[in-house]
RNA sequence: GGCGACGUAGCCAAGUGGUAAGGCAGGGGUCUGCAAAACCCCCAUUCAGCGGUUCGAAUCCGCUCGUCGCCUCCA
């Protein structure tokens, strides 16, 4: 298996430090509003490579931060005249609801910043005392850049180049420009905890490198995040991992995801040009947001339009009917199962060629309706189709009856059209079609009699 | 300005040296009372443009044009 690692810029064979068990660790949320279909790509993309690193027999230790203290919880609690805490545990919770309807499977823990506050503190601790750090005299404490020769390494800068377009505050208290902040001193009224050089609150990129060696030890072997976070935010996870523990890799390979765009530009909270995921799944099963998002190899960004989405739509659906068409066919089709799932594994032993192995699913389908219409048994092969779905995250559950208290009224319409279409009543069983389909029921006429569905 | 991506059919999107996967849309057909679903057939002599390397390039090299991301919070 190969995985492209943003720190090489290269495809690497994938050998994780410890045989059998992949360390996993994913940059998470900063809970202050709802998330947004961007996020929902990132989640899914490492969803997905966690369910196949399993697949492929991995023990996986999947770790995903929660950032519940910052500026923007800060002011957005402020400004709701709510504690920065409660504001955070609402929107974790709302972004938990969101993954769960994606499908997206919970990380083993969500560590949150403001209860690991004593780890990042002796992490701080032993920089200053190994000189990578120094406190400042307004007691936040900075990373000093030039004590790390190869600073700038992940995002491919170094401190000159970084130098010609930094913005420079007037006034810094920092040694250097380019020193980021590990401890922020707390202004008055902020929420703040006690530390060594008084009361503050961890600076952003503190938590991950705490977290990450705290729970999955000094040398990581996948960790996740959008391109966005590529600089600063894992570039400084690095100088503040390494220059800790004196161990590198910090991370055996940084994976990025593209980034969701909407229009021409990213999609983002600052930018305020998103949709969020509850709204996407008004519309959108989660197979189709989970299909819109694979579809595309994960490295490139994507665009958010509704063609797209539709499209997947539409592609889910025929997977999931593929998945559960009846037949009593006594033979059954003949069709090697095993190239099938070795053609699905080559794609996505590839760096994760979703597009491709999507390209398996949509051709198994095709067989398995294929077989069906020639009276062949089928069930291996949905079995299989089933199997490798889910290894994307995929549910293909049958066609949506909703909530089952319309069901019986509708089996009773169902009934009467039936009669109606034996007497050669056509019209009148149309008419009992097209109200349904007009109030969102789909029809299906078959050989064995009629179903339906609700449409998306 | 520095760093990094990308440009493949109407749309989405694989393919990184051997002659263009897959999905959606569209056209024709089978099935159906009609639809829907499903199936079959068709749908890029061509991969932003121009040069170069090669027996051979969408794939490698150079240049040009265009788009995006990061350099400030961001998945």
């Amino acid at each position: 298996m190969k995985i492209y690692s943003t720190l090489t810029r290269t495809k690497e064979e994938f050998l994780p430090l410890k045989e059998g068990e992949v360390s996993m660790y994913v940059c998470g949320v900063t809970p202050y509003m709802d998330a947004h279909v961007g996020h929902a790509m990132s989640y899914i993309t490492f969803d997905v490579i966690r369910r196949y690193l399993e697949y492929k027999g991995y023990r996986v230790k999947y770790i995903q931060n929660v950032t519940d203290i910052d500026d923007k919880i800060i002011d957005r609690a402020l400004s709701q005249k709510i504690p920065a805490r409660e504001l955070a545990d609402k929107f974790f919770n709302s972004f938990t609801e969101d993954m769960a309807c994606l499908n997206i499977r919970p990380a083993d823990a969500f560590p949150r910043a403001t209860l690991e506050i004593p780890k990042m503190i002796e992490m701080i601790t032993s920089l200053i005392q190994k000189g990578h750090a120094y406190a400042a005299k307004s007691g936040s404490v900075y990373f000093r850049v030039r004590s790390m020769p190869d600073y700038g390494k992940l995002s491919g800068r170094n401190l000159e180049d970084m130098m010609a377009g930094a913005r420079i505050e007037p006034g810094d208290e920092k040694e250097h420009p380019m020193d980021f902040v590990m401890w922020k001193a707390a202004k008055p009224g902020e929420p703040s905890w006690p530390s060594p050089w008084g009361e503050g609150r961890p600076g952003w990129h503190m938590e991950c490198s705490a977290m990450a060696l705290g729970y999955l030890g000094e040398s990581v072997d996948i960790h996740g995040g959008g391109q966005d976070l590529i600089f600063p935010h894992h570039e400084n996870e690095i100088a503040q991992s390494e220059c800790a523990t004196g161990v590198k890799p910090f991370v055996r390979y940084w994976l990025h995801n593209g980034l969701l765009k909407l229009g021409e530009e990213k999609m983002s909270k600052s930018l305020g040009n998103l949709v969020t995921i509850k709204d996407a799944l008004k519309f959108y099963s989660s197979d189709a947001i989970r299909l819109f998002v694979i579809s595309s190899y994960y490295r490139n960004p994507l665009t958010y339009s509704l063609d797209a989405l539709d499209a997947s739509q539409k592609g889910a659906e025929r997977l999931s009917k593929a998945a559960h068409i009846e037949s009593n066919g006594q033979f059954p089709l003949e069709l090697d199962l095993g190239s099938v799932e070795d053609s699905f594994v080559a794609a996505m032993d590839d760096d994760f060629d979703t597009p491709k192995a999507v390209a398996t699913l949509f051709d198994l389908a095709r067989q398995i309706n294929t077989g069906r219409d020639s009276g062949l048994d089928i069930s291996r092969a949905q079995q299989l189709l089933l199997k490798l779905g889910s290894v994307l995250g995929l549910t293909l559950a049958e066609p949506d009856t909703g909530s089952a208290e319309a069901g019986p009224f509708i089996e009773l319409l169902l009934d009467i059209r039936k009669s109606l279409r034996q007497e050669k009543q056509f019209g009148l069983a149309d008419e009992i079609r097209n109200r349904l389909a007009s109030m969102g029921v789909v029809i299906e006429d078959k050989p064995e009699g009629a179903s339906w569905h609700l449409k998306r």
